[in-house]
DNA sequence: CTAGGGTTAG
């Protein structure tokens, strides 16, 4: 009985192939491998298949690799899992250069082909290619299949365009509750809000990422109001629903309501993951509340979470943020690997609170490290050398950003050279930078500028800067402040009382400074 | 045996 029940197993590709997925479905890859080992001749190309699915569903892309390459003969399904497998890991290149490769040996591909080449490229980067493979979909009659229009929805959220959206949306033959929610994120994406809702209003059943694609979508469209009112809604909210609320919240500058829902959230029972938390150490950061930020931490230690990258530099930020740059500190060299967003951090921290050498010493280091900068370290440098004074450091770092690293300078890093030449009181320097700048001045530019005007009592140019400021935000309180103290200095005693005048009626007041007051509750 | 929708730091 024993010895017929092994010969089966040993001889049934069936057989063997059952026992490999049960194996892959449980996790249990060792096992599966050598089953497959331990039965050369009664493997067959779904054998194959199943192992190769088996290392790409536990994350062993190489090895995947590696069993592909030794595959005696390779069908359809062999070529889809690898493309699978090049998706889950974010490798939209690979699939692209997969899926040509592929084609150009004849290998004819599927309606599972069509789905995961689109849906991987839908992220970023070769946007293009969405046309030329949906016209490939119609005329191999892939159109109706109900994921190959899903994936197609969302290369066409991407590409912004929202009438193909809905004509492939429309072709679907039998919609199903995930094709409708592509539908609402992608209308959401697009900012065509009444469509989003109308969808959800009609579709015929809604889940729980129903709901959470309208929340988020709200909260994408700078609505976190209305988010919240659909939030409330939720028949039924999972750590999904709640991370998409709380960072909606922490998005949209409104930093303590999103630590009051992280609180609901812990009351509700549903666990945070390293999203949650992350987007909570975000809002703490957001607020100065090293307080509460400090609980958090600990609740992250006490959560028993893996502590990635993502969630490692949240808190050195958090801490940065919050002026604690020591824990900042202590936290970022605790860091088993760094990455530039960490690096970014422990500068910006250094600069914001006024150790503008350390922040370029800390650039220094980075650099030996290997790590490429990005426009944020830039920023951070650039106000570094702004806060220290550090005129020519700032000129040098300004100048070599796309010289050395091929980082084309933005506004906000014109903003910062505005600030540093106007600190060092070299205003027509800002000016003549203001005017070759390839951006037309924003406001904070041109504050940067008014505030110099103002520091250094310089009315002719401050005027003119004034003037500007004008034509963009006509009641931003700097341009009335800062004129009243120029003519204030000059003793031009009837100037000021006139502009206070015009202050009073355009309702424009001096932006008051205030400390950060701790909110008064607690996260355990 | 292979496929689609909702979260993630500066």
């Amino acid at each position: 009985m024993i010895n017929a029940f092994c010969s089966i197993s040993s001889s049934s590709p069936k057989f063997l192939n059952a026992m490999i997925n049960d194996h892959v479905r449980n996790g249990r890859l060792i096992d599966a491998r050598k089953l497959f080992d331990e039965n050369p001749h009664g493997r067959n190309v779904t054998s194959w298949n199943s192992m190769l699915n088996g290392y790409i569903k536990n994350d062993q892309i190489r090895l995947a690799c590696q069993l592909f390459d030794e595959m005696p003969e390779r069908d359809v399904v062999s070529w889809n899992t690898l493309l699978a497998g090049f998706r889950r890991i974010g490798d939209s290149e690979q699939v692209v250069r997969r899926f040509v490769q592929m084609e150009r040996i004849g290998v004819i591909p599927t309606e599972v082909t069509f789905t995961t080449v689109i849906s991987a490229i839908s992220n970023i980067g070769f946007e293009a290619l969405v046309q030329q493979l949906h016209a490939r979909v119609i005329l191999l009659a892939f159109s109706s299949n109900v994921f190959v229009a899903t994936a197609l929805i969302g290369g066409y959220a991407n590409l912004g365009d929202s009438i193909d959206l809905r004509i492939v949306f429309d072709e679907i033959s039998v919609k199903n509750v995930t094709s409708w929610n592509a539908l609402i994120s992608g209308y959401m994406k697009l900012g065509c809000m009444d469509e989003a809702r109308l969808a959800f209003e009609t579709m015929p059943g809604r889940n729980i990422v129903s709901w959470t694609s309208l929340v988020h979508g709200y909260v994408c469209n700078k609505m976190p109001d209305e988010a919240r009112c659909c939030f409330d809604k939720m028949p039924e909210r999972n750590v999904f629903s709640w991370t998409v609320m709380i960072s909606g919240y922490e998005k949209n500058g409104k930093f303590v309501e999103a630590l009051e829902l992280f609180l609901s959230m812990r009351e509700s029972g549903v666990c945070p993951n390293q999203s949650t938390f992350s987007s909570a150490l975000s809002a703490c950061a957001g607020c100065s509340s090293l307080f509460i930020g400090k609980q958090v931490h600990v609740g992250i230690l006490k959560s028993g979470l893996p502590l990635d990258v993502v969630l490692l530099s949240s808190l050195v930020d958090m801490y940065a943020k919050c002026g604690h740059v020591n824990a900042a500190i202590r936290a970022f060299e605790a860091m088993p690997e760094k990455n530039l967003v960490s690096w970014n951090s422990t500068i910006c921290g250094f600069a914001r609170h006024g150790f503008g050498v350390k922040a370029l010493e800390q650039f220094e280091r980075m650099k030996k490290h290997g790590i490429r900068p990005d426009y944020i370290t830039f920023v951070s440098l650039l106000s570094a050398c702004g806060h220290g004074g550090f005129l020519e450091e700032g000129e040098r770092y300004f100048s070599s950003m796309e010289r050395d690293f091929g980082i084309k300078p933005r506004i906000e890093h014109y903003a910062c050279m505005v600030d540093l030449y106007g600190r060092a009181g070299q205003i027509d320097k800002a000016e003549k930078l203001i005017r070759e700048m390839p951006f037309e001045p924003d406001v904070v530019v041109l504050g940067a500028l008014l505030a110099a005007c103002g520091v250094h009592s310089d009315l002719e140019h401050g005027l003119v800067a004034a003037e500007l400021m004008y034509k963009l935000e006509r009641d931003h309180p700097a341009i009335y402040s800062l004129l009243s103290k120029i003519y204030g200095d000059r003793g031009g005693w009837n100037e000021v009382i006139e502009l206070r005048k015009v202050m009073k009626e355009m309702g424009a007041k001096k932006q008051k400074g205030s400390s950060w007051i701790q909110p008064s509750f607690c996260v355990s």
